[in-house]
DNA sequence: GGGCGTACACTTTTT
DNA sequence: GTGTACGCCC
């Protein structure tokens, strides 16, 4: 082959690349998408197309391998490619494909492409868009993309016996976590009074972060910090002896893993071919580590962020990772991303004028080629349910004469607390809507428990568990027995469980060895009819008891039924799910769901309803207009983060967010009073609304409403202009049925599917509507809002819905 | 061993 | 305003 015909190929085959990529990408994009080799920085502005950029990197990268800077062509080489080359190059096809094999270079296997994405979520999007280029379920579901944890989890369940963990181990959240600590505090004598088991957790949580052990600890003689450093010890000990891991531990673990274990590391290392991270100002020291470890093979890492966006120091994320990164990787090629292609110039210049404030920045501007667009409004509200009914006049204005859907809205918040009482204003409006990240089922109780019972059954090494259920419901097995079993298994160097397996060998469990052997029968009739984890749910409710408990308790007992049946909803979800990506489920499977899936995960953005959630929420999300709730001082910024200046610039790169989210239209709303905790507080206008240009914005009218003249009397709000809005209000909500349309007819049980729409009554929560259905396992969920405001998941047989 | 009462802590953001 | 923890009494 002569020289120059090769070059002539490759130019031509670069115009391609060019050709295809070069229709929706710009030539810094571009840049990103083809720069496969080596490391790279991509230093992407909020809305510069990083997540465009991203999924189509890894497109490429499996689709043509390093092909564009390569002096070869890909293995298979469809026709289009062909096609293009030889019209590119005045040659016909046949001859193209004759000469072309001898370009080629392998295309990369997607299970060598390893992406850590922020959100499970994101990392779903990645697979539904390489299923959408490669039409091949195969390609997306053999990439390794998931959320540091996810990624990290699936390494420990393979290798984590080399750590000394056992399989099954279970995963604990922060509620376990402080339990936890507690119990250490206790066997270390140490007062809570003194030393409070929530700052300890974080001391302990942050030095995992740092990957610390205790040893690791600079404490010098400070008696709290040694106190601190003792009882982390204990934690890790009891750690281990649970057969658990911690949020934190799950990635400290795995690194440890890979450090240590060179066999792993190199596995890993030749694996991954390349590696991609998101989301890179948020990672913490150890996950920057892993990064490292894990790309080293070939040192092909990009990672993807914004300093600007920092939002996660208080859980030890730091902003060094991003700024060090070509220290760390001197080679690397760096890319800044700067177009916004996402918001107006108002909302740009608006978010650009607030984090100007900040010092400790790479400086950097974004544009867009977007007019200016609506001001930004400014309202003032006289208390917050006058600024939700604002937030919601708006709304079903908006949808009405600008034919907007509901789910274009989204309300943003600082503190989750804000969402709780906009929540109620909601609720009386009628307007469809979903709040993220408030307390979750699993959050509850009788849900936690259910929960405790399935990871015993998974690994009976669980004493934290085992304990927490152990008389729940109530067995007559009360303290002094558990200590006693505690004590023992301790001396013994077993588990509260095996110990209790051997109860009858021990004279100090006489009285109570009965009991105990049927608790452990329990776990192991529950064992024996291991089936689906749907299944082993119900099961476990019939047999332990806890049914029959909680109907004993009357109406209070009954919603906590219908909790434990909305887990049942859930692991039926995960079921199917599983089903639809031909994988097992299984019970980790679905337990390791309920503790690493966020609350952002499970928000369903086709559905047409508004969104409310937390700022941190929101990161990544965008949305036609935009309400930033709660802007007052105090509340955002926090009050807490008022003193520090480093506290204080996190917060404005969290205000910087919320702005950015929104593409058409932002809504500033404030409170001059506010119900917080009990408590009435006076707020004026945020500082970083105040530092802005006046001109961006347009100020409401004012409520045109007397102020009440005092407190705690009773003084119903009145708003003005609110029949017309109130009319409105009452239009049954619309939401969008098409998922939910697919299967109907008879669910089996005889009783009738009741359409959406209808409207239902429930023994316990009174009339309501349904706004959903699905078919599940033989039987129906519904989604049901209440008239009282509150929307239940039901399941059609134990809700006993009946059409009014 | 269990149930009931009172006190008090808690609200920043999350995997 | 709300949930949990602990202590006291049966």
């Amino acid at each position: 082959m002569q020289e120059n015909i090769k070059n002539e190929f490759l130019a031509a085959k670069r115009r391609l690349f060019d050709k295809v990529y070069g229709e929706f990408l710009n030539p810094e994009q571009r840049r990103a998408v083809f720069t496969t080799e080596g490391p790279v920085l991509v230093l992407a502005g909020a809305g510069s197309g990083k997540t465009t950029v991203l999924v189509n990197r890894i497109a490429y990268i499996i689709k043509y391998g390093n092909a564009y800077f390569s002096d070869n062509l890909p293995e298979g080489v469809d026709a289009d490619t062909v096609e293009a080359l030889s019209a590119a190059y005045q040659l016909p096809p046949e001859e193209i494909s004759e000469i072309l094999p001898q370009f080629i270079e392998h295309s990369c296997p997607p299970w060598q492409v390893l992406a850590f994405t922020f959100t499970n979520k994101a990392a779903g999007e990645i697979k539904d868009r390489l299923l959408t280029t490669f039409e091949d379920s195969a390609v997306a579901s053999s990439i390794w993309a998931g959320t540091f944890h996810s990624v990290c989890l699936r390494i420990l369940r393979k290798y984590g016996e080399r750590l000394g963990y056992k399989p099954g181990f279970s995963i604990y959240d922060t509620d376990d976590q402080k339990r936890m600590v507690i119990d250490c505090m206790k066997a270390l004598d140490i007062d809570e009074k003194r030393l409070a088991p929530k700052a300890v957790l974080a001391a302990i949580s942050s030095a995992k972060d740092k990957l610390q052990h205790p040893d690791d600890m600079d404490v010098g003689s400070d008696p709290r910090g040694r106190d601190i450093r003792a009882i982390y010890n204990l934690y890790e000990q009891e750690m281990m002896r649970n057969n658990a891991v911690d949020f934190d531990d799950i990635i400290m673990r795995t690194v440890e893993l890979l450090q240590d274990e060179d066999d792993i590391r190199e596995y890993y290392q030749r694996k991954f071919k390349y590696v991609l991270v998101d989301e890179y100002q948020d990672t913490n020291y150890a996950q920057f580590v892993l990064t490292a470890l894990l790309s080293d093979g070939t040192r092909n890492i990009m990672v993807v962020g914004d300093d600007d966006q920092s939002i996660y120091r208080f859980r030890g994320a730091t902003v060094e990772n991003i700024l060090n990164f070509d220290k760390t990787y001197p080679e690397a090629t760096v890319i800044k991303l700067e177009q916004n292609y996402r918001s107006t110039a108002n909302i740009l210049g608006a978010a650009n004028a607030v984090i100007a404030n900040n010092s400790d920045r790479h400086n950097k501007s974004l544009w867009c080629d977007k007019g200016d667009g609506e001001r930004i409004l400014v309202k003032e509200a006289f208390d917050q349910n006058d600024e939700g009914r604002y937030i919601i006049e708006k709304i079903t204005k908006w949808v009405i004469e600008e034919k907007r859907r509901y789910s274009d809205f989204a309300v943003l918040y600082r503190v989750n607390a804000l969402g709780r009482s906009l929540q109620t204003t909601f609720a009386k409006s009628g307007i469809p809507y979903r709040i993220v990240g408030d307390m979750g089922f699993y959050d509850r109780k009788e849900v936690k428990d259910m929960i405790a019972y399935l990871s015993v059954v998974a690994s009976t090494g669980d004493n934290l568990r085992l304990k927490r259920i152990l008389n729940e419901p109530k067995r007559k097995i009360g303290k002094a027995t558990e200590e006693a079993v505690e004590q023992l298994a301790q001396m013994n160097g077993l588990s509260m469980y095996a110990l209790m397996e051997r109860a009858a060998e021990f004279p100090a469990l006489e009285k109570s060895k009965e009991k105990l052997l049927s608790f452990v029968a329990l776990i192991e009739d529950v064992r024996g009819n291991a089936g689906l984890p749907s299944e082993m749910i119900k099961y476990v409710f019939e047999r332990s008891g806890y049914h029959q408990m909680l109907v004993a308790e009357g109406r209070e007992g009954e919603t906590k039924t219908e909790h434990v049946m909305e887990l049942v909803s859930a692991a039926l979800e995960y079921e199917k799910r599983m089903e639809e990506s031909e994988e097992e489920p299984t019970l980790m499977g679905f337990l390791e769901e309920v503790f690493l899936i966020s609350d952002v995960d499970k928000y369903d953005d086709t559905a047409d309803a508004v969104v409310l959630m937390t700022v941190h929420a929101a990161k990544g999300l965008e949305f036609p207009v935009v309400f930033l709730a709660g802007m007052e001082d105090g509340i955002f910024p926090s009050e807490q983060n008022r003193m520090e200046e480093a506290e204080m610039s996190e917060e404005r790169r969290l205000c910087y967010v919320a702005i950015t989210r929104a593409k058409e239209r932002l809504i500033v709303t404030y409170a001059k009073s506010r119900m917080m905790y009990g408590r009435t507080v006076w707020g004026r206008l945020s500082s970083f609304i105040r530092e802005e240009v006046p001109d961006r914005f347009k100020e409401e009218d004012r409520p045109r409403r007397e102020p009440p003249r005092q407190y705690g009397g009773y003084q119903r709000a009145q708003y003005r202009g609110g029949s017309s809005v109130s009319r409105e209000f009452s239009r049954p909500p619309e939401i969008n049925t098409a998922g939910s349309a697919k299967k109907s007819g008879p669910s089996g049980y005889g009783v009738e599917k009741l359409p959406v729409g209808a409207r239902v009554r429930h023994a316990t929560f009174g009339d309501g509507v349904i706004l959903s259905s699905k078919d599940m396992g033989g039987d129906v969920l519904y989604e049901v809002r209440f008239d009282s405001g509150v929307t239940k998941r039901l399941m059609a047989t134990f809700a006993k819905l009946q059409k009014i």
